[in-house]
DNA sequence: TCTGGGGTCCTAGGACCC
DNA sequence: TCTGGGGTCCTAGGACCC
């Protein structure tokens, strides 16, 4: 058996462990830039706003029903995050961690207990210790306990916590099918036509009947449905296949000064999360585009792709390569709002090396690299960088409403909560 | 004026080989 | 006039997840 906690409304709660006079109250936390909404705390779903949407059209709506917006403020959100991680392994050693506030468990290690009441029990401990709010779902296949999830989620007398059991029937009889992970917006839509609506018509289905339809993911999801595991437990992460730095520009750039400067700074932060892993890179793919949104300006889009002599996570060679495969693409003129780098084929670092590179050479970047991460590590993040990187802050954020990093900064540590001085 | 930032997997079709 | 049958690899695009 299988359960998968999740975190309600996790940003928003986030918000919420700090400023507890939010309880009760709708919040909402934005995207970069302070764009669109990309969380939500129960009354503002019920005031219907929606993941995705831009906040500029929403201004009124705020404005008019009190709503509280946030910046989001992600060094706060993955402290929370590993906190809340942290205190489920204490129930148990078996958790494959899905995403920032999701993790699975498997239950088979807590032989002869209850599951449902060591849940209990679990949901119980994260709240007080952590002021997160989970609720969790027990099942015999991964799909099995999202589903069990999503019934404790819209179900206030489970108590936050939902088991499917032996006849499963009458839950999946109550969830849509697009509630069903894995089968997402288009998916569900062309299900509806073939009269499916929910979990429980799915399971209907021949599955040949769905591979011919849809793919052999949606023939798998569906016979989890069925109890016949399809989807592994895994415990420790699989090895990153792709590393993706990108970011919408707070105000359109137009120089080349300034894009080179954003793209320099990409391939920074992405070469430290690639030595930060033990990676190398062998194939770099640089983009830019114009707003996707804008009706007046002219529209470009700009991307090209080069594979490296040898492997590599040396961040001066990789912007070296970047700014040469950018620079004939940049046209003046156009009002660019959104650049990035995409790293491809990583590996592991013993990637054969280039006949042609000196041994020296490679000595060198090395240590450069160890010096440059060991700096930055203590005196923080930038203290020493790349001049190409430039010192204009073309890449910082708009971020008019974040609260402080409470958990991971001196400075903006909490010194009166909850009326203690 | 203002619309996020990451990831994974599958499939079809084209290019190539014999 | 008539045009096989078997592969592999790569890429773009589209679906999904958070």
């Amino acid at each position: 058996m299988y359960a998968l906690a999740d975190c309600n409304n996790f940003y928003a709660s986030c918000e919420r462990v700090f400023e507890p006079n939010l309880e009760g109250k709708p919040v909402i936390v934005l995207s970069n830039n302070d764009g669109c909404v990309i969380a939500r705390s129960e009354e503002s779903k019920k005031l219907g706003f929606k993941v995705g949407d831009p906040i500029f059209k929403l201004k009124d709506c705020v404005r008019k029903h009190n709503v509280i917006v946030r910046s989001s403020n992600f060094a706060l959100y993955g402290d929370m995050s590993r906190r809340v991680m942290q205190t489920i392994r204490l129930f148990s050693p078996d958790v494959e961690v899905y995403s920032i506030d999701e993790a699975f468990i498997q239950l088979d290690g807590l032989h002869g207990r209850n599951y449902e009441e060591e849940m209990r029990r679990m949901r119980a401990t994260i709240l007080r210790w952590t002021g997160i709010p989970v609720s969790i779902g027990i099942g015999k296949t991964k799909t099995l306990a999202k589903l069990a999830n999503h019934y404790a989620k819209k179900n206030i007398e489970t108590g936050g916590v939902a088991k499917i059991g032996e006849h499963p029937d009458e839950m999946l009889k109550t969830v849509e099918v697009g509630d069903i992970w894995g089968i997402g917006r288009q998916w569900s839509k062309k299900l509806r036509n073939m009269g499916v609506q929910t979990a429980f018509d799915l399971c209907q289905l021949a599955p040949d009947n769905i591979r011919q339809s849809f793919n052999i993911v949606a023939m798998k999801t569906a016979m989890e449905l069925h109890g016949q595991k399809h989807f592994a437990f895994e415990q420790s992460p699989e090895q990153r296949k792709t590393l993706l730095r990108s970011r919408s520009f707070a105000n359109p750039v137009t120089s080349w000064q300034e894009l080179s400067e954003a793209i320099a700074s990409h391939v920074t932060s992405a070469a430290e999360k690639l030595r930060n892993e033990s990676l190398v890179s062998k194939v770099l793919r640089i983009f830019f585009h114009t707003s996707l949104f804008s009706h007046t300006d002219p529209h470009h889009s700009a991307h090209a792709t080069v594979e490296f002599t040898s492997s590599t996570n040396v961040t001066h060679t990789i912007i070296k390569e970047a700014l040469r495969l950018a620079e004939p693409l940049y046209k003046k003129g156009f009002k660019y709002k959104r650049a990035g780098i995409y790293l491809l084929e990583l590996s592991s670092g013993s990637a054969q090396k280039c006949l042609f590179e000196t041994q020296e050479e490679q000595v060198r970047d090395k240590q450069m690299m160890t010096v440059l991460d060991a700096i930055n590590t203590s005196m923080g993040k930038g203290t020493l960088h790349f001049a190409s990187t430039g010192f204009t802050k073309v890449m910082s954020m708009r971020q008019l409403q974040k609260s402080p990093q409470y958990t991971t900064h001196w400075d903006e540590l909490p010194t009166c909560v909850c009326g203690l001085q």
